[in-house]
RNA sequence: GGCGACGUGGCCAAGUGGAUAAGGCACGGGUCUGCAAAACCCUGACCAUCGGUUCAAAUCCGAUCGUCGCCUCCA
């Protein structure tokens, strides 16, 4: 039994063979870092970090590039509207996201390469596909040659006198062809810089990926992923560079993830719907998001609202009522109960990895979850002791930390009736504050409309004398809170 | 206009040709015998609409309606 994976070049799902036997190399677009992450951003590397780890747990070695582009017009065009150095303002916001990341329980890439470091790899590269007729000089900048590249468009099913229709009339007429995108922009004084054959300037957006695959990977790689948004003409692009570049292949295994959603809309700056993850995580926990997450299938889109992820956190109080000891002065469960409970183990890690294997079919593979925690509460119920729960309780641990929720390393609750007097009476306050809510808290002005509530919590937790500073992240107290 | 995805019970969501359509949330009934919570048990859908293919369709094909994404920076 292999792993089967959606393959958005062949449109098929396809059994995975890796280059190398039980070793999966894997390339993730990450953020171009001007400004803070939002939850979209959270929900592709939340899917790549269940990919991830379920390659793992099926026994692949998974080596992961993530990278950082923080060379970029947007980068530059803040830092000037903000009078701060481009690349100390990206450094900033790589920061936050490797925080962001933590936060959310993702596991660290075994690479985190940045455009800024590959430029010597973009030269080489852009110079080659000059060399081979596929890219040309035009004033300081190069353009590839989109015409001569016989499939190109293979990835995003479309064909060049298609799009024609669709160029945008302002287009810049020095290129050959409309379609032509640029490997490398010179520069204007100011801004930030490399050498190059071409003169001053730096690389197009594309390029770099190709570029740090090629570094990191070398010509081929097993699977590269990316929000279902960036197949054109960021992927497509990405192919074209980097297969005229060493005319093999360039990844065998095409990922993508399905968009998250506000109101039945992308979340975008020009929408204004963006909710940032330091906001998500500032109301909710992080596993509460990565449930979202896995209890839709990844490509598909999530629309995100309250009533989604206050489901989300009642299902996990439930996974979470399956890790529970045994009650107190119990003398052990029947045969039978004890026969149904190792049954329903061995049917959940079964159905678990059959489901998983199946294009990572995680919402399938979460119902085994909750069967399983079924009868464990079955058989607690039926006077199981802590030794008989023991081999189901360990299975389902097993499971959840495969799909990285953190409850399975939390202390299981102490029959619930444990915590501080002090923390109990924080968070009833907690939620009769939340209950008094009214509206809808995301909406066009977040910064305004976000956590009111919150803000009005914090201020009694001020006036206790607990420091809830928000750029620190929450104080410890805060953590045994339920939000 | 071009390319693509989706439409399953009140909500979220698996299932993509075949035996009773997973699971979670909410609701209702019960174990419960002060109340409440937790847990347990029980309870609800013929799968957007129409037509077709087939012994057999939520699952394939076509049309219609609706929603969304990409085609410009985007996870």
């Amino acid at each position: 039994m292999a792993i089967r994976i959606y393959n958005t070049l062949t449109r098929k799902k396809e059994p995975l063979e890796t280059l190398t036997p039980n070793v999966v190399t894997m390339y993730v677009c990450g953020p171009t870092v001007y400004n803070k992450a939002h939850i979209g951003h959270a929900m592709s590397a939340l899917v790549f970090d269940i990919l991830r780890r379920y390659m793992a747990y099926r026994g692949y070695e998974v080596q992961l590039a993530m990278n950082y582009t923080d060379v970029d017009d947007k980068i530059i065009q803040r830092a000037n509207e903000m009078q701060v150095d481009p690349f100390a303002l990206a450094e900033g916001y790589i920061e936050d996201y490797r925080k962001n990341l933590a936060d959310l329980n993702i596991e660290p890439a075994t690479y985190n390469p940045r455009a800024s470091h590959e430029i010597e790899q973009i030269i080489d590269m852009v110079q080659t596909l000059i060399d081979k007729g596929m890219a040309y000089p035009m004033d300081g900048d190069v353009y590839y040659r989109v015409r001569k590249k016989a499939d190109y468009g293979k990835l995003s099913g479309r064909n060049l006198d298609d799009m024609r229709a669709g160029v945008r009339k302002d287009a810049d007429d020095r290129k050959e062809d409309p379609l032509d995108f640029a490997l490398w922009k010179s520069a204007k004084p100011g801004e930030p810089a490399w050498e190059s054959p071409w003169g001053k300037g730096r690389p197009g957006w594309h390029i770099e990926c190709s570029a740090m695959n090629q570094h990191y990977f070398g010509t081929t790689i097993d699977i590269h992923g990316g929000g279902n948004d960036l197949i054109f003409p960021h992927h497509e692009n990405e192919i074209a560079q980097s297969e005229s570049y060493s005319g093999e292949p360039f990844a065998r295994y095409w990922v993508h993830n399905g968009m998250l959603q506000l109101r039945g809309e992308k979340m975008s700056k020009s929408l204004g719907n963006i909710i940032s993850i330091d906001e998500f995580l500032q109301l909710h926990s992080a596993d509460s998001f990565r449930y979202l997450v896995l209890n839709s299938a990844y490509r598909n889109p999530i629309v995100f609202s309250p009533d989604v992820i206050e489901q989300a956190e009642k299902a996990l109080d439930r996974l979470k009522s399956g890790l529970r000891p045994a009650l107190p002065g119990v003398h052990g469960a029947s045969d039978e109960v004890l026969q149904a409970l190792e049954a329903q183990r061995v049917a959940t890690k079964d159905g678990f990895i059959t489901c998983m294997d199946d294009d990572f079919n995680s919402a399938g593979a979460l119902g085994h979850l909750f069967e399983l925690v079924r009868l464990i509460n079955h058989s607690r119920d039926q006077n199981a002791s802590e030794e008989q729960l023991k081999p189901a309780q360990d299975q389902l641990r097993e499971l959840l930390q495969v799909f990285g929720l953190m409850m399975a390393e939390e202390a299981a609750d102490q029959g619930g009736q444990s915590a501080d007097p002090f923390i109990q009476m924080l968070i009833d306050l907690r939620l009769e504050l939340r209950k008094q809510r009214t509206g809808r808290w995301f909406g066009a002005r977040p910064a305004e409309s976000t956590g009111r509530d919150f803000g009005r919590f914090r201020e009694v937790l001020l006036a206790l004398g607990i420091d809830s500073d928000e750029k620190n992240g929450l104080p410890a107290v805060m953590r045994h809170l339920k939000f």
